[in-house]
DNA sequence: AAACACTCCAACCGCTACTGA
DNA sequence: ATCAGTAGCGGTTGGAGTGTT
């Protein structure tokens, strides 16, 4: 499969943008809407690859965006979704509103696997290490890329649940926003990795489990999987609005994917509500 | 004050999935 | 069924800023 070419083309600006390539880029999708990333830079008039352009928009430019100040609250539910969900970054941003998954990945690079780690616990695996919390290291001698530091780390094998792409709403919600990855199987049930589920409409309703996914959490083009009893799909902002950003609402959120978890891990289960998703 | 070590995060890269022809 | 184009995701990097010696 041929890949479209990218943005270390000849002519193209890479690195920092600058506020006016900043501005240029707001006032046009403020004009014009965002999509059509490959387009945009030219008619936008930005000497920007597509993908750099939408990069931009997502994790510094949208309106919506809350930049730092990360709370307690939010530092909990990222590590208990990280548990569950593993590096899925997009799927855990999707459950904090107005972060990005890029900031959620930094962050948990930076502060939470070494917050886990000094309190014994394995950030990959969410185990209890068995030698003593890594302490403060002093001064290295010799600088270490942090790719290397990871890899000083003995790989364990984790049994990470495979991913399914789920196609969700393909007639009423554009692709772009439309997709979303849900953990299915752990590995060591797993047996069809990449599984395609429809999610009709007329179907969900039969399900005790009702789930969907959501584009508009605060318009961020993020995508936010939903777990209630007999939650109408169509209302999915208005379930958004439900689960601010109170520690109670997070709490009811991680049980909620607990649920559902719970549900995959019983193939019977898992697959009689498989079924009911398909056409 | 200078040099070095380390942290943090914006941006990039490479890949996969999806869509439509 | 195949292919090309596109969007999105997760991993990685580069460099500015900060801390330490």
């Amino acid at each position: 499969m041929g890949r479209a070419p990218c943005c270390s083309k000849v002519g193209l600006h890479r690195g920092p943008w600058t506020p006016r390539e900043d501005a240029l880029l707001t006032k046009y999708i403020q004009a014009h809407g965002k999509g059509q990333w490959r387009s945009l830079p030219k008619t936008a008039g930005l000497l920007r690859c597509g993908k750099s352009c939408r990069l931009r928009w997502m994790n510094y430019l949208r309106p919506d965006i809350k930049r730092g100040n990360i709370t307690p609250e939010e530092d909990d539910l990222i590590i208990r979704m990280h548990s569950l969900l593993g590096n899925r970054w997009s799927l855990i941003a999707g459950r904090l509103p107005g972060r990005t998954d890029n900031e959620i990945k930094n962050y948990w690079n930076t502060h939470l696997s070494k917050k886990l780690r000094n309190q014994g616990t394995d950030p990959n695996t969410h185990d209890k290490l068995t030698e003593a919390p890594e302490k403060k290291k002093g001064r290295k001698k010799n600088k270490q890329k942090s790719t290397e530091n990871n890899k000083g780390s003995e790989k364990t094998l984790v049994y990470l649940p495979k991913p399914i792409r789920v196609k969700a709403l393909s007639s009423c919600i554009p692709r772009t926003d439309s997709t979303l990855t849900l953990d299915s199987n752990s590995a060591t049930t797993a047996s069809t990795s990449q599984e395609k589920v429809q999610s009709p409409e007329a179907e969900t309703k039969e399900v005790n489990m009702v789930w969907g996914v959501s584009d508009n959490i605060g318009d961020n083009g993020g995508i936010g999987i939903f777990f209630g009893e007999d939650h109408d799909l169509v209302n999915s902002a208005s379930y958004m609005e439900c689960y601010s950003d109170d520690h109670d609402t997070l709490e009811k959120l991680y049980e909620e994917y607990l649920q559902l978890l719970n549900v995959e891990e019983k193939p019977d289960e898992l697959d009689s509500f498989a079924q009911s998703l398909l056409v």
